[in-house]
DNA sequence: GTTATGCAAATCGTCAACAATTTTGTAAAA
DNA sequence: TTTTACAAAATTGTTGACGATTTGCATAAC
């Protein structure tokens, strides 16, 4: 139950109103897969466990279908999505677009406050993969990327990438290899070199690999198979009735 | 893959689920500033003027606030949204980021085929230009970005970007120049010729050029004062009671 | 004349019940 | 045995009603 670092929205209320209690817990059962990719969210049983209405639950598949988090299907009901692999890789050639932008905006208009807010970030990460609290390195991780684009200073971007960073972790979550390989920080490590060095191409080419590093890690050889997803299960597809 | 439940938002044909049609009316009446900017959006009156009960309307209204159209104020209600002079340069600083991106990808990529894409959709932007169609020709305007970034073989870029659009459209309907200044076509013109030059620093220039006309078109001088907002009115803050 | 107080109207927030749809289970017919 | 038809259960879709909050107005107090 207890989310010490759960991701959090920049709402600008400080406040946490009830609704986004619900989304809140939802989004960080998703990404812990405590609710597995494919796993059918009903809303009853949701109501029932967060002692509300099915109302609100029904705002909060909303949200979380707007973060692409989970599928609305008309009269079926919802889904926790199960990105593909196909949308895993559009997802990171999407951030490269965005970051490549961030990272040049950032270069060119980096100042000493804004260089020791990312060294600050920097070591808290470190810390956290000293002390092995992966959850927590992961989390700060993202986080990373979004304080560079807080630091470009544009909120239409930086919401966006909030959201494409939700993704990339439910991506993770679902591609990711046996073994932890939790480097990246040595990447972040280059990347403020980099950032801090003035040289709007390193530091954009330095992201782009990043960028890539974390996409190859993933296992994006063979589509995960859905619980119900039988078709790619027995390699065959659904199609006719009689084979 | 199979998206179901897909918005699709231009398309006034095919089937349209009665959802769907609500928020498209409503999105329509905001674009075309029937609804202004700062309007209270009762939802019972709503309710009542589409056949249906509150919650419909209350989905939508979470639709609309998400693509930051309207605004959502807990126990007041929706307003039609006012984007500031900030926000209005925001939105096109991040889209120059994104189509940035867009027209490099393209002109990467680009093929017979998706010139000639291009060509007819160019050619459907001067027909509405001189037959005096203005409306259709604002509508063509932003299909063409549209077009380019579904070129660009990236759902998730194309989606963003289609909600960047419908604000650029709220922003420009809120501070346009009295004199029309629809001579977008001409830049989209170029824009076609250093697509298929191949030279995707031109063409991103070009971009770039085309997305600060725009803007700089805009009478982003002064806040437009929303009705009821007196601050700006009156070129004070509502900080202390008595002035 | 101005400010404060309380009442009334309007509107939003929430809910529980009902209707429609999909899924599942069962049995009859070919 | 397989297919089809039908009924029952589970789940979503929709609605109208009720309580909570905000707003507007009238009245009273200073």
């Amino acid at each position: 139950m207890a989310h010490p670092a759960e991701p959090q929205r920049f709402t600008g209320s400080g406040k946490l109103r009830p609704e986004e209690q619900i989304y809140q817990e939802m989004l960080g059962a998703i990404l812990d897969r405590r609710l597995e990719p494919g796993m059918k969210l009903i809303e009853e049983n949701l109501a029932k466990t967060f002692g509300v209405s099915r109302a609100r639950i029904r705002a909060a598949f909303l949200q979380l279908a707007h973060d692409k988090l989970i599928n609305l299907v008309p009269n079926r009901g919802a889904f926790v999505s199960e990105p593909t692999i196909a949308e895993a890789i559009e997802v990171f050639s999407a951030r490269r677009m965005i970051e490549d932008g961030v990272v040049r905006k950032v270069t060119a208009h980096m100042n000493d406050d804004q260089a020791e807010q990312i060294r600050a970030h920097l070591q808290a990460e470190h810390k956290a993969h000293h002390e092995g609290d992966h959850r927590a390195a992961i989390i700060l991780s993202g986080e990373f990327h979004l304080l560079l684009a807080r630091l470009a200073n544009n909120l239409v971007i930086e919401e966006f990438l909030e959201r494409l960073i939700l993704r990339s972790s439910l991506i993770i979550a679902m591609y990711e290899s046996p073994q932890p390989a939790d480097c990246s920080h040595d990447d972040h490590d280059e990347l403020l070199r980099a950032l801090t060095g003035g040289d709007a191409d390193e530091a954009a080419s330095c992201m782009a690999k990043h960028l890539d590093n974390i996409r190859d890690r993933l296992q994006l050889q063979r589509e995960k198979p859905g619980k119900t997803d039988f078709a790619s299960i027995f390699g065959r597809h659904p199609s006719s009735k009689a084979g």
